[in-house]
RNA sequence: GGUCGCGUAGCUCAGUUGGUAGAGCACCGCGUUCACAUCGCGGUUGUCACAGGUUCGAGUCCUGUCGCGACCACCA
């Protein structure tokens, strides 16, 4: 026996029970048709953010529409273990329960205890918003089967020439004490000051003045470079300049990287601690000389002056200036304005540093990456994506994989008593391999740094499906249908996934990628805890529902541009849900005959015939927009279909034409109307076909008849026109409207009532 | 410096091969005889940033200008 549904729409009262018993079906299906989405894993430091909703949710629409399409849908889920992020967390945590002195193995260990305790919130609260993941696959980017193929991944890239140790400047966080890719760095705009610093000439009175923003590196200093076409300083071509405070010689050599445009036209070469200075340091055979050890502490070396030996940098720029003051070699010091690197999770300035890294050879992989976009086997959706795709693929740079720190995947190389270097998947493999080279095994040392994290992420959508094993899951459901995703990864984890993926499998990892926005506050400012305009999901799913914040989410997704989303805005998708709640009651207050299987559709009168050939144009228009990703439109289209069709028209009408088949059609309609709208609103259509219509779920296929229904366009434009015409007579306050409506069949007429409603 | 995007009602934005300017919110008026005040009915609101061009016709296509934003690079 049916229960009467509550006055009010407490979405609260059935959420839970409603996800709970539909839970089942979000595994594997028998179906030849497939579809199939990695998703994003996030970090297991994460709570859950309105970000972190919004690629959920939109990714949970499409896998549901899929699923209720008859497609066998997988939707992988998982978590990544996230390197640094997650290390900061857990080191925090011990130090403040006083534990500083452990060692690397019981360090991890305590990272794994920690991840068994907290790292499952984050699925949680997936699971809190709807999202119909494949759980039982879940995966982990540490796990044995994900280690096993980083590692294999690594051999083999290694084995091509493609993975290589390289001695290079890096980008170094001294705070972490570890290299950080180019993409973990955010460059901040700042007052700064440039220093102009006279050398002396060597044997020689007159000075050459350099301008210099970072007078600590001067020690470093290997050559000053002029413009060979810069007429100042022809006289001093071949000369050599002595540093300040020591008694080394640089040569003065003739550069084009020497502008002279700025500073003075001079430019000291510090090959160590300069990206550009590198290079010209190379193009002259000019020597490095590092002068900083791994806290950015200047040495205790020749090079140093010894006042300055082992002093943080910062502070020992101070000192420096002062002294050049006090010996009359700093010649003006000017304000300006610069940006200046900082580590994307340290917040520390992060210095170029010369170490032994190991780098991915990106230029050579991002080939195939590249063609692969340009020949539309992977297609970017909105397109301009694209653009930003090719700009960075076409410029990419080595990619350095090696991080000094603990948490993350080891790599699999072994460093030899004489510095040969061993790369196999095992340690059993290694000293194999070491003994075959004549090299005594127990003298192996494996190499204590780990991957970035993004090396495994690259390796997801195969490793997820079994890789390197020729899993029937890889042959089945790779390449993936759609990768879906926000534009701040394009470059960490797409392009990285294309060229992994691609060099592995010879296949694109996604067919599609749906980059979405950011979610931004009402006045389109990034939502920040300082400017205390962030939105919390959880809270607002507590307060107007899942349902709601998916249904906003998916309005406010219009490609291509940020979503500004406030708190009214949720409440407004609760209140047009209460409609469907209204609705819903209304029906079964009047009895209606609640039945998804009608045997004959097949209604007489033009105002069922309408309203099924409505709902049929609104299943057409939604299997449109889920194609095209609108989901903007998705969202809009059910609720103009609910609202103006249903409700405002259909329903008032109902109560004039009371008949059987007015029942039965729109309790048929009803239910092909929440079946479509399941995939937004998963939650409060799956609990109203529960209680009405005393059937489980729509989460799985549902044969509906909804499309084969025979519908006379003719007549449903006649119905259309006394739409039109009623809403003309209510606006115009027309009294003798009966002489308007003398066009319509008499059908129609006989609804007049509906003119003077109010 | 390079790339891309945006400027339409007070606000947030739709406007898909060029053909009479739309929605929601806000605002104003009316309405609580039972689906719905977490609501209904109705109304007001625009030189479509600016200037040219193509066209019978431009919010839509082209060129330029101004304003805003994002990303990348550089940063002596």
């Amino acid at each position: 026996m049916q229960q009467i549904l509550n006055k009010t729409y407490d979405p609260s009262s059935f959420e839970t029970e409603v996800y709970n018993r539909s839970e089942k079906e979000f595994e594997l299906q028998n179906s030849n048709n497939v579809y199939s989405i990695m998703m994003p894993p996030p970090n297991i430091t994460g709570n859950l953010h309105v970000g972190h909703a919004l690629t959920y949710t939109l990714q949970d629409i499409l896998v549901r529409f899929y699923r209720q399409s008859g497609y066998n849908v997988l939707w992988q889920p998982g978590t990544d273990h996230a390197g640094i992020a997650t290390q900061m967390v857990v080191e925090r945590k011990l130090e403040q329960e006083g534990q500083t002195t452990l060692t690397r193995d019981e360090f991890i260990e305590q990272v794994w205890k920690w991840k068994q305790q907290s790292g499952d919130i984050i699925v949680k609260q997936q699971r809190r918003l709807g999202c119909s993941a494949c759980w039982t696959r879940s995966r982990f980017t540490m796990d044995e089967g994900m280690s096993k193929a980083v590692a294999h991944a690594f051999v083999q890239l290694f084995k091509a020439g493609l993975i290589y140790r390289d001695k290079r400047l890096v980008n170094w966080d001294y705070k972490f004490k570890t290299a950080i890719s180019d993409l973990e760095i955010v460059n901040k705009e700042e007052k700064g000051t440039l220093w102009y610093i006279k050398y002396q000439i060597a044997d020689n009175d007159e000075y050459i003045t350099i301008a210099t923003t970072r007078p600590e590196t001067m020690f470093g200093d290997v050559a000053i470079a002029v413009n060979p076409n810069d007429d100042r300083y022809k006289s001093m071509h071949g000369m050599f300049a002595i540093i300040p405070f020591t008694d080394r010689k640089i040569p003065i050599i003739c550069d084009e990287h020497a502008d002279m445009g700025k500073g003075t036209g001079a430019v000291k070469i510090t090959p160590a601690h300069d990206y550009n200075d590198f290079i010209v340091g190379k193009r002259n055979n000019l020597p490095m000389i590092n002068i900083f050890d791994e806290n950015i502490h200047l040495l205790k070396n020749e090079y140093v002056p010894e006042f300055l030996a082992g002093i943080f940098a910062k502070k020992a720029r101070k000192i420096i200036v002062e002294k050049l003051k006090e010996n009359n070699l700093l010649v003006k010091a000017e304000e300006i304005m610069h940006s200046v690197p900082y580590g994307d999770r340290s917040n520390v300035v992060i210095e170029p540093f010369l170490t032994d890294q190991w780098f991915v050879d990106a230029p050579q992989l991002a080939k195939e990456a590249l063609s692969a976009v340009e020949q539309k086997k992977t297609c970017f959706i909105p397109e301009k994506w694209v653009n930003t795709y090719y700009e960075w693929m076409k410029n990419i740079q080595p990619w350095c994989i090696s991080r000094q720190i603990i948490w993350g995947h080891q790599i699999p190389a072994w460093f030899g008593p004489n510095g040969e270097i061993i790369v196999e998947e095992t340690e059993e493999k290694a000293f194999k391999q070491a003994d075959k080279l004549g090299i005594q095994h127990t003298k192996l040392i494996r190499d204590k740094d780990v991957l970035d994290t993004w090396f495994s992420s690259g390796l997801w959508p195969i490793a997820t499906l079994g890789w390197p094993e020729k899993t029937e899951e890889l042959e089945k459901f790779y390449p993936t249908t759609v990768l879906i995703t926000g534009f701040d990864i394009i470059f960490f984890w797409v392009a990285r996934m294309m060229m992994m993926c691609m060099y592995f499998t010879g296949k694109v990892p996604f067919a599609d990628v749906y980059i979405h926005a950011l979610v931004r506050d009402e006045k389109g400012q990034k939502m920040s805890k300082s400017k205390g305009n962030v939105l919390d999901p959880l809270v607002l799913m507590d307060k107007y529902g899942a349902d709601a914040l998916r249904f906003t989410l998916s309005f406010f997704s219009v490609p291509g541009c940020d979503l500004k989303i406030c708190e009214d805005n949720v409440k407004i998708s609760r209140n047009f849900i209460t409609k469907i709640w209204n609705a819903a009651r209304f029906l079964q207050y009047n009895n209606f005959i609640f039945s998804k299987n009608i045997e004959e559709i097949n209604p007489k009168s033009l105002l069922c015939k309408w309203l099924l050939g409505k709902a049929q144009m609104l299943q057409q228009q939604i299997n449109d927009d889920v194609k095209n990703y609108r989901f903007d439109y998705i969202a809009k289209d059910i609720q103009v279909f609910l609202r103006e069709i249903f409700c405002d028209f259909f329903i008032e009408c109902s109560k004039i034409a009371d008949t059987t088949e007015v029942k039965q059609i729109a309790s048929y309609v009803f239910f092909e109307f929440l079946r479509i709208s399941h995939p937004v609103i998963p939650f409060v259509t799956d609990y109203l076909v529960h209680e009405l219509y005393e059937s489980d779920t729509l989460t799985t296929k549902d044969s509906h008849k909804l499309m084969s229904i025979k519908i006379n366009y003719d007549e449903i434009k006649i119905v259309d026109n006394f739409v039109n015409t009623v809403h003309k007579i209510r606006s115009n306050d027309i009294t003798n409207y009966e002489e308007e409506l003398k066009q319509f069949p008499d059908e129609l007429q006989a609804l007049h009532k509906i003119c003077t409603i109010r």
